[in-house]
DNA sequence: TTGAAAGCGGTACCAC
DNA sequence: GTGGTACCGCTTTCAA
């Protein structure tokens, strides 16, 4: 079996309370001691027990992150940024996905509650904010981490879509594109937003977006294809598409291909994200990025302040996207 | 503050080990007092607390996954067909991306085990194995995922890469080609197996592979190109190219269209992991399947069980790849 | 059918 | 400097 504090204190011949000192470097101990203890400590290849100092002392180390798809590109880099920001302060992550389900939502709520996380990170739009309010009361700080709704009192750390939106309709307006299709992410609130952007830009020359122009789809690619091939079959084909994410935009552009529309010289195609595969793309992917090393880096200091010092007031961080030029956008 | 089991018993007038029982459906309690600790339960909302579950019943319900990086799309998709099964039986994960560096390994190690995960799943190439020994002191069971080496006393789940390579190999020669490249993902060992395989196939056909035919990328995009332009650039072009990932191929494919070598036509690419971007690709990528699916439902069963019942002989289940054939390959 | 009490492996306060 | 000890919140005998 492990060994315990009461095995080395044993060993050592002293007290556990003077172990637990030097574990933690507090108290005062003489340097004698702490040598010994800590050669036995080696020898004997002990480790505290996590799970003991959390239930004595209060903290888990632990941070529980709730997106909708861990397969998704855009959300398994984000994974990997929080991780590497986490462990620097000695943090592990419980990653959940919750496949926009209400039911995985609230299971995966529970469970990060229950496992006592010291700090939670939304990354999924809540479906039933109910359940949420539970983790107020348990004094869990959150973030909502791209999503920038105040759905109860969480931090928030996001992109300014509104702007990623208009980055979008403003680049393609600026390309000589007049004939849009817009393609929503369906679930994820944001894309609303990053539309509005894309409207908003477009209106300053006077240009609106009828409901015909404007898709939706699930972040799978069946879906995606479909709703492909719905824009391309349709008779008013648009000059340029903005798609809310790259996956959509990848899809959109091979489906296109298959039809024998080239990309980018009859059809424009603009994604959103700027993840792996928007380099992967043949043509390359023009597409407007989030800055996600810093929104990785914010959402985890954010959290482990708020975790040392509860109480703290509630910051609402909004980064700026920014525009990926690469190779699937022509002049119009 | 969350309500503890104290709160219950004394809300409920009935004793702490009482709740207790009615929590865990132990004992025999009467149904009366059921129904009156279950209500209080509810009305304060009390979950138990994970830790000191943990702490007294010697089980976290954790199970630590180390990976390469959770952002290859391989092991984006293994961690959440894991995530899905682990789910189902009430586990979580934490995942840990060790970027093929042995400091990073056994920080990791180390706190997994810290955290007194109940089960661990290694999903990269231990670069020192001597750290990995003490989880077999710490009878934690262990199952080597997708490695296929007796490294210590583990499970080992995983495809049968040399049949892998060789359905590669051999799926070429049936094509018509003879003068074939291979690259390796450097770091993970498997793809030394798939080269095993590989040439087996060939040795069929009295055809060999030199070292000059043989590549070896890490699975960086920016490294892949590289590797890319020297094979592409060799005066001794192949007509057939064997990649140990998706990632790999994908990269080639783009080069060499970037190069006006038309893929299939003029070169035929073939990868490893029919992972998403496999179907992303234009063409199409051809490529080895691997049983993700049921290797990551045997993984979590095999592991639940050993936690239930330690001491369980070591299993080793060796699933088989199949060919995915899609348009990156033609005859030659 | 219920409850008292001894752990589980630490932390932290208070004596000495 | 060091140690005794009361928790932390739950599980699990063992008695009653």
């Amino acid at each position: 079996m492990k060994p315990t504090i009461y095995d080395v204190a044993k060993a050592a011949e002293v007290s556990i309370a003077t172990v637990s000192k030097v574990i933690n470097n507090t108290g005062r101990i003489s340097e004698k001691t702490i040598k010994k203890v800590r050669t036995i400590m080696e020898t004997m290849d002990y480790q505290p027990s996590g799970v003991a100092t959390a239930l004595a002392g209060k903290q888990t180390f632990t941070i529980g992150v709730l997106v909708p798809e861990i397969s998704n590109p855009f959300f398994s880099e984000i994974a990997k940024l929080l991780e590497d920001n986490a462990r620097e302060a000695g943090y592990a992550l419980i990653i959940c996905s919750t496949y926009y389900q209400v039911d995985r939502e609230h299971m995966y709520l529970d469970l990060l509650l229950k496992k006592q996380v010291d700090a939670i990170i939304i990354a999924t739009d809540p479906i039933d904010i109910e359940p949420f309010k539970k983790i107020n009361k348990r004094q869990v700080p959150v973030v909502l981490f791209t999503i920038d709704e105040l759905l109860f009192s969480t931090h928030v750390v996001t992109t300014d879509d509104i702007k990623g939106g208009y980055i979008a309709g403003s680049y393609l307006l600026q390309k000589g594109h007049r004939n849009f299709a817009v393609v929503l992410e369906e679930g994820r609130k944001n894309s609303l937003t990053r539309l509005k952007g894309f409207k908003e830009a477009i209106s300053e020359k006077n240009l609106i977006l009828t409901d015909q122009q404007i898709y939706s789809s699930k972040s799978s690619m069946k879906e995606a294809r479909n709703i492909a091939k719905s824009i391309l079959t349709n008779p008013d084909k648009p000059t340029a598409i903005f798609c809310c994410t790259d996956l959509i935009a990848l899809v959109l552009i091979q489906e296109a291909k298959k039809q024998g529309i080239l990309v980018p010289e009859e059809l424009s195609v603009i994604g959103y994200d700027n993840t792996v595969i928007a380099e992967l793309s043949d043509p390359e992917l023009t597409t407007v990025a989030q800055p996600i090393n810093a929104l990785a880096k914010h959402t985890i200091e954010l959290l482990i302040n708020s975790i040392s010092s509860p109480g703290t007031e509630l910051q609402r961080i909004v980064l700026l996207p920014e525009l990926k030029e690469r190779e699937s956008v022509n002049l119009n």
